[in-house]
DNA sequence: TAACACAGCATTGTCGACAATAACTGGCTT
DNA sequence: AAGCCAGTTATTGTCGACAATGCTGTGTTA
């Protein structure tokens, strides 16, 4: 049922294992949006002690999940239209070099696996199952920022920005008509990257991520009236 | 003679201040690249207690300054041409996407702002005096980054990358012909925001990137041999 | 001699206590 | 009654000590 773990971040410290707790606990609303962070409480809470907490907290700053003013405190952040269009602008960015890059860089072992992963798609799609957005989505978008084979990309964005779009979407409740259009753009970028096509990958990668976007602000405002 | 501060960081608590100087430290090569930093002996350096040494490591670490081991601990990392060419395709993107914002969400007033900017650099570039590189080509991007209106993308660029994309630059040293020709790509640049034609500012800072990319990749070979 | 095991050392991770700063409450003044 | 000031309280920032982990060097054994 869960999503599978992409980068097997093994938990060695006692922090570690807080802030995974505290992360998925923010991404899937358990601690909701907006609210105030209690060291203390979380201390209590998480049974460790305030250091490993302030740790954690320091390290979801990072992520963009809450945001910390000094003497004051940190809080989970707030989700806004306007938050959720300037995420996705990055990710149009980011995600298009990506694709830009996986074109280039991709073996042709790694794009006949992520080809492979597609068509496995399309039988769940077929049959009707919907658990293709959540799941088969960012699996694919990972295989791709994966192959750019940059690390700074990589960690920017699965370390970075990917959970708060969890967030996003999550919170939301995405589900919808969009799946098999999306499958569809999947498609064509993985065939404009089997063509080492790196400059109509990144367009492509760049329209799916647009259209992405307008969908879930459509949603967004749906739940706003 | 030093570089103006641009995101005015004021100080606040003794963390700040540690972070702020090692951050300088780091990038101007005072600590060299590749080397350990044990925590013990930080703290004596700096007078400190190793609480906020840690913290200041911590924040090191969101720079992508410095990389950790858990259990074992923090170096400073490594330059390296694999790394400046990473480096320069985030940039490339993020920076890309930064001028078609600005295109679209800086004020007439800003603009005509960054434009009389670029006149005053012209004359000191006339005049012969050659800081122009290190102190105006970063002012000119970081006017055209803040006026992307993105927070998101104003954090990853000024508070995430750009102080390593300037250790590359300091301990490189550069300076040398590129100054006039960039001060041109800047002009038409700054003629496409003026314009709101957003796709095209885009475009022309993706190349004025790649530009710069090819220059500094061509010293750092030259500094290998 | 080479390889493995163990012990000692150095370094990082974690904890609880203290100091400093900010928010809150109550009373006073105008 | 409204606003300001001071005392109080709660929260964050900082510190030194202890625990746990990794590294090193030595000694033993095949």
């Amino acid at each position: 049922m869960n999503a599978p773990s992409y980068t097997t971040e093994h938990a060695v410290t006692a922090a570690d294992k807080t802030f995974f707790q505290l992360r998925k606990d923010i991404v899937e609303g358990v601690i909701r949006a907006g609210i105030k962070l209690s060291e203390t409480d979380l201390s209590t809470k998480y049974g460790v002690s305030r250091a490993v907490i302030r740790e954690a907290i320091s390290r979801l700053e990072t992520c963009h999940l809450v945001e910390r003013k000094a003497n004051v405190g940190a809080r989970v952040v707030r989700l806004s239209p306007e938050g959720l269009i300037e995420l996705y602008q990055i990710r149009e960015s980011l995600e298009g070099m990506a694709a830009r890059l996986a074109a280039q860089n991709m073996t042709a072992a790694e794009i006949a696996d992520l080809s492979g992963l597609l068509d496995a798609h399309f039988l769940t799609v077929k049959t009707g199952e919907s658990y293709y957005q959540e799941a088969g989505d960012v699996d694919f978008h990972y295989r791709i920022i994966l192959g750019s084979k940059n690390t700074h990309l990589i960690t920017l964005l699965l370390d970075g920005i990917y959970h708060l779009v969890r967030m996003y979407r999550v919170q939301l409740g995405m589900a919808g008509p969009r799946i098999t259009t999306a499958f569809d753009e999947h498609k064509h970028i993985v065939q404009a990257i089997s063509n080492r096509d790196a400059e109509l990958a990144e367009m492509l990668m760049r329209r799916h991520i647009m259209y992405s976007k307008n969908n879930i602000a459509q949603k967004l405002v749906q739940q706003d009236s």
